[in-house]
DNA sequence: GTCTATAGCCAGATAGAC
DNA sequence: GTCTATCTGGCTATAGAC
């Protein structure tokens, strides 16, 4: 068919990783374009401007990350096990998180409909965590008593403040520390309870 | 006395202003000489540019943060009750903190000397910070098991993280979460070793 | 030591040829 | 639809008067 949305699709492909390694106010419509390897015009023909070309290129890398977030927290095991799968699914960690490098970067919350897009994308991993978390106290796989919500919140925090950490050291080591230490703080009240598999003990 | 001095200060204590609420890439001379009210030649008469005027400015900012933690770090009541204090000592979090904003910034970590400061900065929390979890651990005022380095990095990626996504959904309610969340899982390990001091129970 | 003026560069956006 | 050429304005830094 036609290449019109090849090109489209090459400039939001380019915006996707810039914004990721770069951040929105350190990405230029110029590296854009020569990224994509096209002309100046052809992106104010697709897109209005900067901001309209990052909102698509943003709500992309938005999506992807919710969708391997929740891969694992409504994948298979327990709800404990789950959250413990989420903590230690990060990747690419010097690179950072590419929704959460967003709140750092000052032209974003200038911009109110990079705002609304980034909030949103939290509150999407938060009501996840969230219930998984209220199904893990249901069923005493996690000490009940304190507010789901606060303990969810602890928990995306860690994620975040080990990028920070890391990228802080110029190592991954202060972020595989962070999620170690939330790993063995998350509370399991009793005992674990399945004995059937074989030595899953660490 | 003369004040030379006084204009190289105001020169700093601008620049810590605009790092800390725009970061260092969004902080241009032009805004700083505007703020300080100076002329543009004064800045390169004390600075050689604006790399070595944030250096100056970051570090003060960096031994403020560090001034702070170690007061409660290091002050009153036990060594659980300390880390509780810190959790729950940060002010401005909408701002973000001082120090772990300049590791969502792209010039910066472009910049060794800028990078070497930050890294020193987180360094030197950290090893309160594990001191204290050492001291917590060996008293039993944490259940010991876990190594402290690790404990010590949650701790600090809560509040770094926290600093995040308070940023993203543009209130403090985040950041109070995540701490609430993170002192309701501080393990303690028996019961509170104090009872003399009257109903401190929250 | 402080100022104004200005250099050279890159940003984001637009005009208009093909 | 895509390109090249260009506009305006801000940035960091320097020159040189006072």
């Amino acid at each position: 068919m036609t290449d019109t949305k090849a090109t489209r699709d090459r400039l939001i492909d380019t915006t996707r990783a810039l914004l990721w390694e770069r951040g929105y106010a350190a990405t230029s419509p110029r590296a854009v374009l020569a990224g994509a390897g096209v002309g100046q015009g052809s992106m104010y023909h697709h897109f209005t401007g900067k901001e309209q070309l990052a909102l698509a290129a943003f709500e992309r890398n938005a999506d992807a990350v919710l969708t391997k977030a929740e891969a694992v927290l409504h994948g298979p095991g327990g709800p404990r096990e789950r959250i413990v799968a989420y903590l230690e699914l990060q990747r690419d960690v010097l690179k950072g998180c590419p929704v959460g490098r967003m709140a750092g970067d000052a032209d974003v919350l200038a911009t109110a409909s990079l705002c609304e897009m980034l909030d949103t994308a939290f509150q999407r991993v938060r009501a996840l965590m969230v219930e998984v978390i209220d199904e893990a106290q249901t069923s005493g796989d996690i000490a009940p008593g304190t507010p789901a919500a606060d303990l969810a919140e602890t928990v995306l925090a860690v994620v975040q403040g080990g990028y920070v950490l890391a990228r802080a050291a110029g190592s991954a080591d202060p972020f595989e520390r962070a999620v170690r230490g939330a790993v063995a703080l998350l509370p399991r009240p009793v005992a674990t309870p399945r004995k059937s598999k074989k030595g899953k003990r660490s």
